[in-house]
Parts: structure tokens; sequence; C-alpha cells
DNA sequence: CATTATTGTTAGGTAAGCTAATTAGTTGGA
DNA sequence: TCCAACTAATTAGCTTACCTAACAATAATG
């Protein structure tokens, strides 16, 4: 079995993909990937805990209220205390939050877009939105 | 067209597997994946000058310099001046080297070869294997 | 209640990259 | 032929995106 070779390749491509997208997104937006991401799970969700936002983006706790922190500062999320519990802060994006993350999305510009947009064809596309779930099998946990 | 989605998720899926990969290889290897992949360009080529390294690295050449010179303290590579252009400077692996790097390869403790032994099917890791050329046109050039 | 656990934050450090400037060597045109 | 422009590698210094350890506040549990 040569999943060596599977192995090797796939972290040449996600290291070689992650630089690619970190200079596209901060050129764009100036936010970290994370932060981007921070953003868009607050997008898909309403409102969630600091921790589960760092559990979800794979960073610690720490890290995740200085994105927060950052995100505050340029009014892009707000921070609510939980009446019920004093410990919980409930994360939510603001109408500003909503429109960066928006734009992000619909960017024509965007440079990972573009790529796959100009050097694949439809078909290739479509394998590729295929192996996105197995992608993220591995991803998980 | 909602490539939106799919572009979205495959960046959410790089920023992920790219924090997990990076903890793993620098836990068994303590190496950065870009200093990582470097080893393994040399592996594959034999002897390539530190610019062309940058390039497939997608890093800047001061970067490569610095990993060039770790790489060279641990022993892992040699430099050699070429005598028809002096302002050349060949790269080799080291018998080390090529042992940090074959180990690297073959490691079954490997947590990314775990995950996807342990999380997916064999059909599952064909359709991946299929899908590598697809994400290598995406990243390259 | 007193201890233990959980949530979020602060403080301080590190790693992996970048740009700008420097050194040294090469090439090509007036 | 020689000087201007280019190329290759490096150095110096900075920034960013994380991390761990320690702490304060609150909640849950024996």
């Amino acid at each position: 079995m040569e999943n060596e070779e599977l192995v090797h390749s796939l972290r040449l491509l996600i290291s070689g993909l992650h630089k690619s997208l970190r200079k596209d997104i901060s050129e764009s937006t100036s936010l970290s990937l994370t932060e981007l991401e921070t953003i868009s799970l607050l997008y898909r969700n309403d409102h969630m805990l600091p921790t589960e936002l760092a559990n979800h983006t794979k960073v610690s706790t720490p890290s995740m209220t200085q994105i927060l922190n950052k995100l505050a500062e340029r009014k892009y999320i707000r921070r609510k205390s939980d009446p019920e519990d004093k410990r919980k802060v409930s994360i939510s994006l603001t109408s500003t939050g909503k429109k960066v993350i928006e734009n992000a999305l619909n960017n024509q510009d965007n440079e990972l877009r573009g790529r796959i947009e100009s050097r694949l064809t439809a078909g290739e596309i479509k394998t590729l939105m295929k192996v996105l779930p197995i992608l993220e099998k591995i991803n998980s946990l």
C-alpha cells in the first residue's frame, strides 16, 4: 500500500494552498484565515460561545479571545453575557460583520475562486465537490 | 452557480487540516511543514538552488535561507557553491537528511495517515487519490 | 459549604513567515 | 572594456498567529 505517497502529496497541497489562501484573504479583508472562519461560523449559527468557536476553528481559547477582541474592535461581533450562566459570553455578528462575510463569499476577485473557475473543467469541479465530505472526515474531531 | 459554497468549505478544510498537520509534524520531527516539504523536494531532486526551493514551497528567498540554516545546523543538508556561477549554491541532502525524510514517510504513528486509514473506506481513499491532481492544478504556479 | 470544574481572560513567549537592504557575482550594451 | 543593470543568496529587523501558564469569576457537586 503506498498511502505514504497520498499522505505526502496531501501535505504538500495543504501547505501550499494554505499559504496562497492566507495571503489572498489577508490582502482582501486584512483578516487571518481563522478570523474569517470565525465570522463564517457566526454567520451560520447566529450565536456561539468562545469555547465553541475555539473548538471548531481548532485554536486555544486564549487565541479565540484575541481573535474576538480584534473582531470586536472592528465592530464585526458583539459580546453578550448570559444571564443564566454568568461565566458564558454569547458571541454574535453585527450587521457590519454580516456584510463582511457576505462580501468575502461573493467576492469575484477572490483568488481561490478565480483559480478554481479558470483552471478546472465543470467535471473537475463536480469531482472536487464530491471529495469535500471525505476531507471533512479527516479534518473532524 | 454556488461555487461560493465550494470555495468556502475548501477554505475551512485547508485551515483546519493545516493546523492539525503542523502540530503533528512538529511533534514528531520538530520541523515545520515547509521545512519537511523542503527536505522532501531535495529527496526527489538530488540537488536544487535556494530560489528553486523557495518557489516550490511558496516562501520568500530570505525565508528559505533561514530554513536552510536550520536544516544545515542539524546536518540534514549541505551547501555547495557552484564553480560555474559563484552566486549559486547547490543544496543537497546528507544521508542523515535522507533518513529523516524516509522516517517521516514511513512513520506508522503519522497522525494524518492514521486518520486516513482509520476513518476512510478503501473506496474513499481511491476517490481522494483521484482528486489530488485537481487540487494540484489549483495549487500550482 | 468547601472543593472541584468550567468559562473567559491576561500576560508573556515563540515560530514562521515577511520586507528592505546588503554582498557578491554575472551579463550586456555604449 | 567597463559600467549599469540584473541575479542569487544572505542579513537584519519586524509582524502575525498562534501557544502555555496563571488567574478571576461563576457554577456544580460531594
